[in-house]
DNA sequence: ATGAAAGCGCTAACAT
DNA sequence: ATGTTAGCGCTTTCAT
């Protein structure tokens, strides 16, 4: 049989009520009976019922999160394991639960109706993720942040969003870069989608180059995908032209590893002949030959500080700052 | 106000219970009425609360999913995020839901009261968590299967698994270069730890070897971890001896990189001098040079079915092989 | 074929 | 300070 409070009630020879107001804490239960409560609660191994108390209370202690269906190429590495273990973390520290959904139309279908049906607390979600689910979090009023920018207007003043640096990474890369004497300095980026930092990385280059009175040439920056074939193409390009980057930033590993791949093939060494940085710290940047510069991002605390953040947001507490931007870390290794 | 089945009950001019019975399909109801219902529960959009239906069934629809604190080099990449979304697919299909804890303290000791307060309907765990969990889930009889392979005999015969044909993949990898004409075949096995496969890859060498006659020098297996920079180390030494392998094999990719790294450093060229052959087609395997021939795990398809075999163990049903062993299979690229 | 009513485990208002 | 009781939304006997 089940272990519930009227099994701890009855053994400890008092009333229901009073076992629920040792548990939650009520000031109005004397210490004598507390300890005396506690004590039957510890022999009985006594554990309250979420689900009873989720009915009666009329609230949820579930945070959903949604990862994308197509783990694309630029969360081919741990990404989402991080981001995941990362709101793990702070949802167990909150007392909350983490119930995962894919964006198939499947998963999609199930968290709308638990959003509706109000059995979800609130919702992270990644700034991939489409219109549906946005408009049901929006309409339901469901507490929501979502990992990295967030564009649209209206999104920004009821969602919180946590985002890194990708401005200042590529800024410090460029920066890194031109201190060490490289001038002519080239750029490939990802997707222009405005998502996943593409815009604001391209930014930081731009601003690097002006802020350190270089020139900008658009033949030094290539638009590509998140993709090292595309990436490699792209620099075997602008290294086959007569006014030849000395160094590459990519918006990510995997296209440095095209423009290495590129290099190679024309007969350049790196660094020696090329520079080349990367973005993101994947796990193999380490151990790639040369071991690859490049930016890394906090993505567990990423996780973690959005579900903190959501956890404030679903508890009611006045949040400071509801869009957090984490800063990125300019990893130096032997690529440049 | 939140519709429940009392707002349809009354908009349709019937009883709870009719409701209730409408939407379980219980085959005491009319056509008529089951049509006058469904219309009332689509214009009030209504969807049934699980909490509350969980606490009359005393049921759970919840299955617990753990995930390594340290994710360590092994899983790198993006293994968990597509076991993840293979168990979600599944577990939407079998209308569960997937709620993820991490192997912290805090994680642990949140789905150990679920489990005991019977809030989790069942449990997938990693073939490396520890002890503590695992003694829970016996005592509790909570359906469970294991990612990986399960070597304790009590686990085996209550728990299910899936795991992948480690030594097929390894055996196929040694034929592949003895039909490609190399002989000398060595092999760097990762943590001998028998979970994660590594027993069972090194078994599938070894057995490779025999079967085609070829010797199997001691010399010419090395034990490391599953790292990089150890299997640089291992394959340094092995290459500089008289006796150098003319290919290896290696546990794991990341491994791969670093028997590379060796050879190119020694001079030796890949695949010209040697051969090289990595295990897990990591996301990075294609994408090097010279790309990597690899053995490739069908990732997802791990968690769907594991999350599916939970599912009929949670539904009561029978379950025709309990220990499932996927095939991995030989992507051939040019490392050898 | 349908309705009335009890009860899953919990908390909070009300009573003492 | 403690007990009594109603009720969260649902399913399921038991009547009819």
């Amino acid at each position: 049989m089940r272990v519930t409070a009227e099994t701890v009630a009855r053994r400890a020879g008092v009333s229901r009520a009073t076992v629920s107001r040792v548990l939650n804490n009520n000031p109005n239960v004397s210490d004598q009976m507390k300890r005396r409560v506690m004590k039957v609660i510890d022999e009985l191994n006594y554990r309250p019922s979420s689900v009873a108390r989720s009915l009666r209370l009329q609230t949820s202690d579930i945070v959903g999160f949604m990862i994308p269906v197509s783990l694309e190429q630029t969360f081919a590495d741990s990404f989402f394991s991080d981001i995941m273990s990362g709101i793990c973390d702070a949802v167990s520290l909150f007392s909350l639960r983490l119930q995962v959904f894919t964006s198939s139309p499947a998963g999609s279908q199930a968290i709308e109706q638990l959003i509706q049906s109000n059995q979800i607390a609130g919702v992270i979600l990644h700034d991939r993720i489409e219109d549906p689910i946005r408009k049901v979090v929006l309409e339901n009023g469901t507490p929501c942040v979502v990992v990295g920018t967030i564009e649209d207007k209206e999104d920004r003043e009821t969602f919180g969003s946590v985002s890194v640096d990708n401005f200042g990474g590529v800024y410090r890369s460029v920066e890194h870069l031109i201190r060490s004497g490289y001038r002519k300095i080239a750029y490939i980026a990802g997707s222009m989608s405005s998502l996943g930092g593409g815009r604001d990385r391209l930014r930081g280059y731009q601003a690097a180059l002006q802020d350190y009175g270089l020139e900008c040439k658009s033949e030094h920056v290539g638009v590509g995908e998140f993709d090292r074939e595309i990436a490699r193409q792209i620099a075997e390009r602008m290294l086959e032209t007569d006014d030849r980057p000395e160094a590459v930033v990519c918006a990510n590993d995997l296209m440095a590893l095209g423009v290495i791949s590129a290099a190679s093939k024309i007969g350049l060494s790196v660094p020696g002949d090329l520079g080349v940085i990367g973005f993101n710290d994947s796990a193999f940047a380490k151990d790639i030959d040369p071991p690859l510069t490049t930016v890394r991002q906090p993505v567990q605390e990423i996780g973690y500080e959005a579900a903190k953040m959501l956890a404030m947001m679903i508890r009611g507490n006045e949040i400071r700052e509801r869009h957090l931007v984490l800063p990125t870390q300019l990893i130096v290794r032997k690529s440049c």
